[in-house]
RNA sequence: GCCGAUCUAGCUUAAUUGGUAGAGCAAUGGUAUCGUAAACCAUAGGUUAUGGGUUCAAGUCCCGUGAUCGGCUCCA
């Protein structure tokens, strides 16, 4: 943490007696790191037995015991060697392989949580005491437990040691702290509101989409509500992307393996293909897990001029990527994964042109939402050159063309290093949600490996063959999993544009059910979402229903409406019914459809 | 993939120490034809995720498999 000021000593003294709780309960405990996190801390500690729930709410109630006793906390500097000849002798080994790499290595090795355990210097570090409980740690404390404010721990997980997969994983315990108890509840009642807004659970409620287990997991299969939403967004984003000059193409959902054994992908990424075989040929195929391998080769269908520059590529196509069981995750981290792909073939003269054409689409299609964006360079992580390709030159070039762009544009951006993808640099962006979540989502990268690779090629002024650049775009990134963002942050009321269903009639009886009928055909042919209950229900069920389905817009329809009177008008989220001539109300529903209003 | 937890009807769930699987909503059929947030009656729906094991007896205990959830690792 760069800054240590008061909640966040807090939360790391809050960690030391959550530790000294632990090593109460069990002696023979043996403890990793445990720094602060956002809203809180966790430790990570390597016991004989997994914890319960149970266990937890011992931990927390000897911890809460240990708070009381207003135990002070003691600092006591070291030598380095002399720390590691403690750490031995009460038999902490993570502790001591800390400290040896801190010697060995210095610091650069060591991870921001590692750092607040052991400090930043090498020739002595820091411990504190708090009662029986000695620390390996960076500080700086609070003086006493008593100033821990209020505190819950929250979850159990396994965590790798060092986060390295080949290390033993410890038990992890995440735990939340703040200053008081109404900020503390404040903060649980978030987390239920988020909970409420859960898309995995939104999205059954709203028959928005489904899984089954014949189909398989991460394999999300979506309803007529789903696919609506689905075309809207598409449709919305075409409609920005058209006037730059994009065009659709469309490409098979296999390939050759060949055709990433020459793209690189296949060496890289080959855990996460999935493998399709065939009976008639010893060819190998594989469900494609991206899109540019087989836009390349559009490009390469023919003679490329200088005129022609740039090709704009661009398709909402589904790829196939074999994730790890354990990561899949509603429609966040999914199997098939649609992205709205478009790869721009272009001059390097003409990359800043496209990124700002492409920013332009990012910025307009985001502030339909009301989703403010941050911008994020990402750049290679120039000390483990290993894991990219292209040569330094290349990468340079590349890591500029973006980095000018955004300051001729005045963008606020942060730089992050190791972030780029391995075949190029990107621009990140990542939209903030109703509730303040941040979702990474549209990107730009930019790609001067795949047109070497698949030696792709124009004719320029002079008659001579020149290799274009390639840039990689996605607007929504994936829309799955954008759906599952977008589900959040409406919390499953989407505005009149997006909605599934825009305007519900409700027929009071079944007198009014031909009348409903004809109402039903005729907004359709107006081009508006509509849909009709005509069950034998009482009214007020029916009304209840169409609320609990977050439509925007409920009509009853009787007599006064068949006969030409104002209509009452229930708007979504709204006590008080609105009173209008159905011709008014239609003006309203195509105005708010087209202009997208939030 | 790894660590931990969970899995009962379409959904939400009940079932004492191991002793007859029960309900609400939804669905279906009927009655009422109803004017703004849950009408009434009835019917059907279960190899308790799945495969083994222990036991006189398993939803309940044990083991394997799958899926889901919380994390870790990964995320072109």
């Amino acid at each position: 943490m760069p800054e240590e000021n008061n909640l966040e000593k807090m939360r790391h003294s809050c960690a030391h007696v959550v530790a000294a709780a632990i090593k109460e309960l069990y002696p023979n405990a043996k403890f990793g790191v445990g720094p602060v996190v956002e809203n809180g801390f966790f430790y990570d500690v390597d016991l004989d037995t997994p914890l319960s729930d149970a266990d937890l709410k011992n931990i927390q109630k000897k911890a809460e015991y240990l708070v009381k006793q207003n135990i002070a906390f003691e600092r006591e500097d070291l030598p380095i060697d002399e720390a590691i000849k403690f750490f031995e002798s009460i038999n902490q080994t993570y502790k001591v392989s800390l400290l040896r790499d801190l010697k060995e290595k210095g610091t650069t090795k060591m991870t921001e949580e590692e750092l607040q355990d052991v400090g930043g210097s090498i020739g002595t570090v820091s411990l504190y005491k708090t009662g029986n409980f000695t620390d390996l740690c960076r500080g700086p404390h609070i003086e006493s437990t008593k100033e821990i404010g209020a505190f819950k721990l929250t979850k159990i997980a396994g965590a790798y040691w060092r986060g390295d997969i080949n290390n033993p994983q410890l038990q992890r315990i995440y735990g939340l702290c703040f200053e008081t108890k109404e900020q503390l509840a404040e903060y649980l009642n978030m987390l239920a509101e988020a909970e409420k807004r859960d898309h995995r659970k939104l999205g059954q409620e709203l028959e928005l989409f489904t899984f089954s287990d014949l189909v398989g997991p991460g394999l999300p299969l979506f309803t007529e509500k789903g696919t609506t939403i689905r075309r809207v967004l598409e449709d919305f984003v075409w409609s920005l992307m058209k006037p730059f000059g994009y065009s659709r193409v469309w490409i098979p959902h296999i390939a050759k393996s060949d055709l990433y054994k020459t793209s690189g992908h296949w060496d890289k990424f080959s855990d996460d293909i999935f493998h399709v075989s065939s009976r008639k040929t010893d060819q190998e195929f594989v469900m494609k897990p991206m899109n540019c391998p087989h836009h390349t080769q559009i490009f390469a269908s023919r003679a490329r001029s200088y005129k022609d520059m740039p090709i704009r590529l661009s398709e909402v196509t589904t790829v196939y990527r074999d994730e790890n069981t354990g990561q899949l995750q509603g429609l966040s981290r999914v199997r098939s994964i649609t992205q709205d792909d478009a790869h721009v073939f272009c001059r390097l003269d003409q990359v800043k042109q496209e990124v700002g054409s492409i920013w332009s689409i990012i910025k307009d299609f985001y502030k339909a939402f009301g989703m403010p964006l941050s911008i994020y360079l990402s750049l290679r992580d120039d000390t483990h050159k290993e894991k990219y390709l292209g040569t330094d030159e290349v990468w340079n070039k590349a890591e500029d063309s973006l980095r000018n762009f955004l300051k001729a544009q005045n963008l606020e951006f942060v730089e992050e290093k190791g972030e780029a993808a391995f075949y190029g640099p990107k621009i990140d962006f990542r939209a903030k949600d109703a509730i303040g979540r941040y979702w990474q989502l549209a990107t730009v990268q930019l790609d001067f490996n795949l047109p070497e690779r698949f030696q792709l090629e124009y004719i320029d002024q002079n008659g001579e063959k020149q290799r274009p650049v390639m840039l990689h775009r996605a607007i929504l990134g994936s829309v799955e999993r954008f759906m599952g963002v977008l589900i959040e942050h409406y919390a499953g009321a989407f505005p009149v544009w997006l909605a599934p269903v825009q305007v519900h009639f409700i027929s009071v009886s079944e007198k009014h059910i031909d009348g409903s009928r004809e109402l039903l055909t005729e907004f359709d042919k107006l081009g508006i979402r509509v849909s009709i209950d005509e069950a034998n229900e009482t009214v007020g069920k029916k009304i209840r229903n169409a609320s609990k389905q977050k439509i925007p817009y409920t009509i009853v329809v009787g007599d006064k409406e068949l006969a030409g009177e104002d209509w009452q008008i229930r708007v979504f989220g709204q006590e008080e019914q609105i009173s209008m001539s159905k011709e008014n109300f239609v003006k309203r529903v195509k105005e708010e459809n087209s202009e997208r209003k939030a």
